[in-house]
DNA sequence: CGCATCGTTGAGGTTGGTCAATCCCTGTGG
DNA sequence: CCACAGGGATTGACCAACCTCAACGATGCG
């Protein structure tokens, strides 16, 4: 009833539109979830990690679709017997609704952030973001190491790779982040970098 | 337990960030949830019309303010005992559930919009998302009765109400729409305006 | 009738996009 | 060991979509 898979960066995980016919849990490394245009444009609609569901109810098709970042292993349901799982155990299907709820809230900040945030402002919140996320932000100078291109970042934040890097040079002028590598950045002002995410820098 | 209010247009049901003592159940009118920064730019992330609910978990406190934009009429359940009678009754935990699915669906379409689409698509979308919460879509040209602002609809699609104004006038020259009043539209050719809403004229 | 709110229209500016060249790093094969 | 290829990242010059600011028109209400 339960499927174990294993796919490498770049490999598709499921198709938009296809039937959702598994609930997808992801066991290790990052997946991004994307919606598309037509005409090829991409807008990132989140990232998954570990323990993260995929497949969610929805009605019969997946509306997202989703590509292995950095390796990934996945743990698949395939559907029915899931449903009688839930329906036999209230406590889990809890645990689901609590989880989808936060996806609301989640999803509430980045309408925000692509509606209305400036360059500066999107690039900051992702940072900060990105250090919630890698719980290692209890260093006075947190470091992340980010899995994602930057054009995925761009995407990601409804922008071209080329305003990213642009703002990441910047934020590097300003003191406000030090790289090693382009996937190594050391936030060395947090507090600063929280105050420019919502706009009061 | 239940308690009946009433909001006239401009009221404040609730505010950012306030304590989610309740939760609130939409009978009557039409909502705006937004979330704002702190020099005054505000993202609608959604509308709540008959029906929908504002308050569903997410933690202690509310993540989006609520006003309302026609007379409004809400049934508001204080928490406790609500969460008792969810626990009691896992059928309407379902419910509650699928309904949170839909609005990641939603907000995801909603994403894709404010971080890819052009401002023509985004109107056109806006316009084809009314059609269908009304439900008169069966019409060969449907007609929309909008409850909100100028203003509110670029607050919506992310841009300003001067270009709302603009790509709504550019509409009504292709011949795509009419008016009789500003919130009075009718949809000429809605098949080719799910076109433009997509990017594929 | 006059005020207030909303909507429309116009002129001009700015942010971020586009296009293109260059850099950097890593892996590969001669 | 080094040349080269290829993907990602960076940088620069230019451009356009949309925003800003401001005036004006319509509608509704006291």
């Amino acid at each position: 009833m339960s499927l174990s898979r294993r796919f490498e960066p770049h490999q598709t995980i499921v198709e938009e539109g296809q039937p959702a016919d598994f609930l997808i849990n992801v066991t290790a490394g990052t997946v991004k979830l994307f919606r598309t245009l037509s005409d090829g444009r991409v807008q990132i609609v989140g990232f998954l990690k570990r323990g993260d569901f995929l497949g969610v109810p929805a009605g019969g098709a997946y509306n997202v679709g989703a590509e292995a970042i950095s390796p990934v292993e996945t743990c698949n349901f395939s559907r029915p017997p899931f449903e009688r799982l839930l329906n036999d155990n209230p406590t889990l299907e809890h645990r689901l609704f609590q989880m989808a709820s936060n996806e609301v809230a989640a999803a509430r900040d980045h309408l925000l952030l692509l509606g209305r945030k400036t360059a500066r402002e999107r690039v900051a919140t992702f940072l900060n973001l990105m250090v919630d996320k890698a719980q290692c932000g209890h260093a006075a100078t947190p470091c992340l190491d980010l899995p994602m291109t930057r054009a995925e970042i761009a995407d990601y934040l409804g922008m071209t790779m080329e305003t990213v890097s642009r703002v990441l040079g910047a934020f590097k002028s300003d003191g406000l982040i030090s790289t090693t590598s382009p996937s190594e950045i050391t936030l060395l002002n947090p507090d600063r970098l929280k105050k420019v995410a919502e706009g009061e820098a």
